[in-house]
DNA sequence: GCAAATTAATGATTTATTCAAG
DNA sequence: CTTGAATAAATCATTAATTTGC
């Protein structure tokens, strides 16, 4: 999928279908344990690291809630519409059909996410090493919006945020991880991390 | 500075005037290495880790542009303030002092950092291990307002930017590197860091 | 003076935006 | 046009200043 010299990760199709079942079943802002563990997994099936993972959630997760505002707003905005239209109907025919009115109260119905429907076969990933705290809340489909309107909850509350630790560098530490060569995944223990030595001075 | 069993890490007085000399000296998204020799370098003055260090650097710019934004954004609301003033005057006495009229161009004056004039001794840090790629524009001080406009450009360029791996996680894998007990600084050589053990199963 | 109570700073996290490869 | 990668902005949460009543 991705060009040996390729400067960016693309998936391959069974990394994108795992990633998204991984995503369906509730994991949103995996551990580092977590990504470590999905990208030692998904290594089988072609060249990543576990940059790539985080951001692939990252993005995923941003990328669906852009679209569910989006369509809300479309929603809403179609709403706004026919009620003005409506209004001025009701101008126009005030005397004649002011029983016809429609309720401009907004009809909060579809929230939540289309997903968990068409879910496929993905049992190997209850294989001992890939069992996700997450993965015990599958398929309960509150949107995130639910999620900034209530606060932190829900699935968050599930997973170990304190020994999350985030931040915004270190990718070098983690480069060396992942076997790009043979497909480790489960056969091979997993291994304390390599890591690249530090140099004293600074080029140039 | 901070007690033993605190949450979150506060600079003593010393680790904060050298990250000040060093933003000052034109630091401002130091690259992992950078935030490395920084962290080693401040961990002579008290526990400290490398996040501390990038988080620092993070925070500091950013309320650095807020600040400078706020304050624009006061004397822009003067400006209009005034200017609406000498209109009102000018509809006034539009007859009589039509040759005094002010000119309402903005008069951009006030822009750029008021630093750079209180820099204080840190030659220790022209130590061979502590020569940062970003000092060497010291003392150029435009705003990161003019940054935004430009789009990327300045100091920016001078720091290797392909070479940083930037994401959210991976401090855990840090966390060990710095020497909590012993003052190491420049007299212990950099050693390769140390790493936390996988483990193959999550808790629980 | 000196804690309890408020407020201001600021460390840490999450979310939004932007850049750019394909 | 999609989406991986990177950065900036917004937000949360804890600590330090400070005010206040005694």
């Amino acid at each position: 999928m991705s060009p040996p010299g390729s400067s960016r990760w693309s998936p391959t199709t069974e990394q994108l279908m795992i990633l998204e079942e991984l995503y369906r079943s509730g994991i949103r802002t995996p551990s580092a344990v977590q990504i470590q563990q999905i990208t030692t997994h998904l290594s089988f099936y072609g060249r990543i690291e576990g940059k790539n993972v985080f951001y692939w959630f990252q993005n995923h997760k941003a990328r669906d809630r852009q679209k569910l505002r989006r369509k809300l707003n479309k929603q809403l905005q179609l709403q706004q519409q026919q009620q003005q239209q409506q209004q001025q109907l009701h101008v126009h025919h005030c005397q004649l059909n002011h029983n016809n009115m429609i309720s401009n109260h907004f009809v909060g119905s579809t929230f939540g996410y289309p997903f968990g429907s068409n879910a496929q076969d993905f049992s190997f990933f209850n294989s001992p090493s890939l069992l996700f705290e997450g993965s015990v809340s599958a398929n309960t489909s509150e949107g995130e919006i639910n999620c900034k309107w209530n606060g932190y909850n829900n699935q968050q509350s599930l997973m170990e945020k304190k020994d999350i630790a985030f931040s915004n560098y270190g990718w070098t530490l983690m480069d060396n991880n992942v076997n790009h060569e043979a497909p480790s995944c489960c056969t091979k223990p997993l291994k304390t991390l390599d890591l690249f030595p530090l140099t004293t001075r600074i080029k140039d």
